[in-house]
DNA sequence: CATTTTATTTACATTGCACAATTTAATAAT
DNA sequence: ATTATTAAATTGTGCAATGTAAATAAAATG
């Protein structure tokens, strides 16, 4: 598929989180001209992306003509995994989950991690007859850090640090691969496809899993640092010592006596649990002083929480923050708004799906050395 | 002055920063071809801003034809205040700090400062000989934040607590003002010129002044959030409590019997005094849990110690980080590299002349609606 | 002095977009 | 039913910022 310029980017990431739009509203939301959408719409058609119908809402003039994405044009597979159990889903271009699989027990190692996950992939496509071209890339989400020549994984998973890991999904897939970090994947999640109109101009999310991470988009933008490890808000609480981590909630209840293999065994659990209710008054009095933190350092619109975690679970984090009401970063500021993630648990694997959709299709990586958008 | 396009902004930031260059130098490190870089230095011709002569060191061929900035073509005034004076610095294009100013007692008044400043400005320039024309605006570096409609100044300036600072300010000068947070100026500043070659895509600069603020400025553009108060590193030490601030050692010293009314008096007394010494232990001790904060939010390449202390000051401050030895932000990471900065205590004001630089000549905001560079 | 090398310039093509005029398809007024 | 009005979409044209390729310039080398 050939590359798309940055305003054809635009055009569709405009047009999949926003649509149903016309050509006109359009070129008002990007600052074009309508014939340049005209135009550029038109060229972008021999990839079939839109969906064309007219508008029955007009009032006088020309109806419009609404586009959206055809959802099943592309897909993109994201993968995510924790101590027992491997997730990957199908993502289509409107961010729909078309399929999902939950493989346990687990990978012990990259190379088995990498085959489960083809074996998954390969369910989903045949189940739902999708032809391997259509599937433009596999992200996969790392609970982990980059250090400056590999990756560095989050301690659970010892055989994972290296950069034999990279090598070895780029031989599995047919399709390209991406790799992120599990909170950086997140947070272009619930960007792009659990966006709300008033999330303003940079989103910070919070990324409550194994650890406590975290990712930004700022300007359209995904904000990774020089070496890819930027937004990390777990530095506030120390190994060892409890802390607001998805991975720390098991701990407790194992402690408790409840012990449960993998964050997706906590649904059951959760309603009348004194054990869940005292570590959610506690993680939540310690996020909100990662919010204050993101806020100072990030000066975001948003500050999103979001992870491994059930949706329910986010949200009671959230009150517990609100409740927690600390002061700003300094005199006369307040908090960052806050507001539990849009995605639920599977945010970081639809993050990981993302990830060549948005590098594909939308913004992508703003700025190239050809500042007008062309290409060599 | 005609508005500058985006390229011709990254070609004189070039050739300010890395310069002489020839017309190959800066075709290869911006990735235009020569024939552009021809045309664009040839439309600049008018306004007078490089110097150009043969480079006699080549070894065969036609030699290099080098460029650099001519640095009394144009100028900017940068200023800041504290209790009991008002700093004012006129730069010209190479960062040279062409007259300073520095007039006590103090602004208690915007008024005041604005006037003083206006009084300031005007002996600089009858002294050098310099036309107003050729000062292409002021900029102001403040110590405060910004609120959702107001600036809110640090504590001790209750005055400044107001939008009629800015209108203030518009109204004395005839030139273009900029009004900056300290940290933010001083950022920018240690950016463009108080740079070195390794200081990488992204430098943060955590700002000693009045309070604990910071700055940054990646891939070569302001890191200012949504509401302009990125980089608060501050808000690991809360107001009322010892914290690594310049006002936090004056304070320190009065408490020791060493009363000094301003920053400016901090020098002849560092000598061998135990207090000082105690105040750097213990500041650079916390100095460094800031490196980790801006570490783990921003992921820079640089972390930069400057403000408004005497650079020996913020040498010992390093010394001290250096030694603390704090672990990175997460596994397998570790720090940013930490250095003093390079501009000493007139960074802030240093930085806040650059603002008008930066904005006409330099990088400026990079990316509007109009992607490739084109203005309506 | 001819050759080689590198820098710079010139002439021309391409492209991404704006502007303005035109066409299209609906509703509202007569 | 006809005409006017409106808004959307399209088409034709031009411009500005680049790239491409060839030409020219100025030095070192043999």
């Amino acid at each position: 598929m050939r590359v798309l310029s940055l305003n054809e980017r635009r055009l569709i990431e405009k047009v999949a989180t926003d649509g149903p739009l016309a050509r006109t509203d359009l070129s008002r939301a990007l600052g074009l001209t309508g014939a340049t959408v005209t135009r550029m719409v038109a060229e972008l058609e021999p990839l079939g992306l839109f969906d064309e119908w007219p508008d029955r809402k007009g009032r006088g003039g020309q109806p419009k003509r609404l586009l959206r994405l055809k959802a099943r044009q592309f897909y993109a597979a994201g993968l995510t995994f924790s101590r027992r159990s491997v997730e990957l889903v199908v993502l289509d271009l409107i961010g729909q989950v078309v399929g999902r699989r939950s493989v346990r027990p687990c990978a012990d190692s990259p190379r088995v991690l990498a085959l489960t996950s083809l074996e998954s992939l390969a369910e989903i496509a045949t189940q739902h007859g999708i032809a391997p071209e259509k599937i433009v890339g596999i992200g996969c989400a790392m609970p982990g850090n980059f250090g400056p020549h590999s990756f560095k994984a989050h301690g659970i998973f010892a055989d994972f640090d290296s950069p034999a890991v990279v090598a070895e999904f780029k031989d599995t897939f047919a399709q390209a691969v991406w790799i992120e970090n599990d909170g950086k994947s997140a947070a272009l999640g619930e960007y792009v496809y659990g966006r709300q109109p008033d999330d303003g101009r940079a989103l910070f999310l919070i990324h409550v899993g194994h650890g406590v991470g975290g990712g930004a988009v700022i300007d359209g933008v995904p904000f990774r640092g020089v070496n890819g490890n930027a937004c990390l808000a777990g530095f506030l609480f120390p190994y060892g010592q409890p802390r607001p981590s998805a991975f720390d909630l098991l701990e407790t209840l194992t402690q408790a006596g409840q012990r449960l293999d993998d964050f997706g065994d906590l649904n059951p659990i959760l309603a009348d649990n004194r054990v869940v209710d005292d570590w959610v008054a506690r993680a939540g009095e310690q996020l909100s002083s990662a919010v204050l933190a993101a806020t100072a350092f990030i000066d975001p619109s948003m500050v999103v929480i979001g992870g491994r975690l059930p949706p329910v679970l986010n949200q009671r984090l959230v009150a517990r923050i609100h409740e927690t009401a600390r002061p700003g970063p300094s005199r006369g500021l307040s908090l960052a708004p806050v507001r539990a993630a849009q995605l639920g648990p599977e945010g970081s694997a639809i993050g990981a799906a993302c990830l060549p959709l948005f590098d594909i299709f939308f913004g992508g990586t703003a700025g190239n050395n050809y500042l007008d958008g062309r290409r060599s």
